[in-house]
DNA sequence: CACTTATCCTATTATGTCAATAGGAATTTA
DNA sequence: TAAATTCCTATTGACATAATAGGATAAGTG
């Protein structure tokens, strides 16, 4: 899980889909397909989901294609990889949640995979699409976290 | 990738095991598959890699097992997930080694997986084995990395 | 020397997710 | 009507993970 080619891809699409020199204007996925060189159809399916998650408007039709849905100063990268898949943590523990924690050895764990999620998720919520349209150097960001 | 049932059962067993108390005392897989619920069979090939990885020391034989081959508190977190799972980045980002880095759209992202990859790494040498033993409160590393 | 308890070694299987593709339906503009 | 585009549903292939299986080797014990 975490960050997949998926997650990855999102992140790009968005990125250039936000590079529209009118923000206003529809982006066809045929012109994101030829920039960054992934097939139209695979595009479709994140695409999809990055619509399904508000994070894109979209507009049918000739002449149609895709805008962001909000400005990409309020889009961060925990938005993007969320919504292509579905979360962020990096560890899925079944020991967490329930009854097996009842055993005291495993709950040692417990606490370091809670605190590495917080982490991952501020700083990823720190930065936004505009973060790094500007390519912004963003070991500042992270040091203010 | 990241980290997968393997990645925490290891820790859990290590730790486990390091709980032995005299910490020179060889403890058999047997016992930590009772202990941790995990099936022998699993456990053998777990331990397998954290042995090659010079992690645990064995004794084969009657009366044989497992026991550190180095202080809980010289061995991290990251040491566990990197022998177990070969690797902690979180992206296996083919966008950063070579060739097709040259467009420039995608380069807006490399420097945020690196940054990442780094903090996440710099998290888990924080955190050694005796640390999660002592139950010590992760959230004081937390702050000075 | 047997016997028991272990680690060790090499496969194999089953499952599931990811990555990618395919075909066509619906919609908008010209 | 025609072209361009998003939308929808399904399917495939590849791969890694999770787990199991069977036996070989080693070491202590009576």
């Amino acid at each position: 899980m975490m960050i997949s080619t998926k997650g990855r891809y999102a992140l790009r699409i968005l990125l250039d889909i936000a590079s529209a020199v009118p923000t206003t204007e529809y982006i066809s996925l045929g012109d994101v397909a030829l920039r960054q060189e992934i097939s139209m159809k695979y595009l479709e399916a994140i695409v999809a989901t990055l619509s399904r998650g508000g994070l894109v408007e979209s507009k049918r039709g000739k002449a149609g294609g895709y805008r962001l849905a909000r400005p990409a100063e309020t889009i961060t990268v925990a938005d993007v990889i969320c919504s292509a898949e579905g979360g962020i943590s990096p560890v899925a523990c079944p020991e967490c949640d329930g009854q097996s924690c009842s055993r005291a050895g495993n709950c040692l764990t417990v606490d370091l995979w809670r605190q590495l999620d917080t982490m991952i998720e501020r700083y990823l919520t720190a930065v936004t699409l505009q973060d790094l349209l500007d390519s912004r150097d963003l070991s500042v960001l992270f040091q203010n976290i």
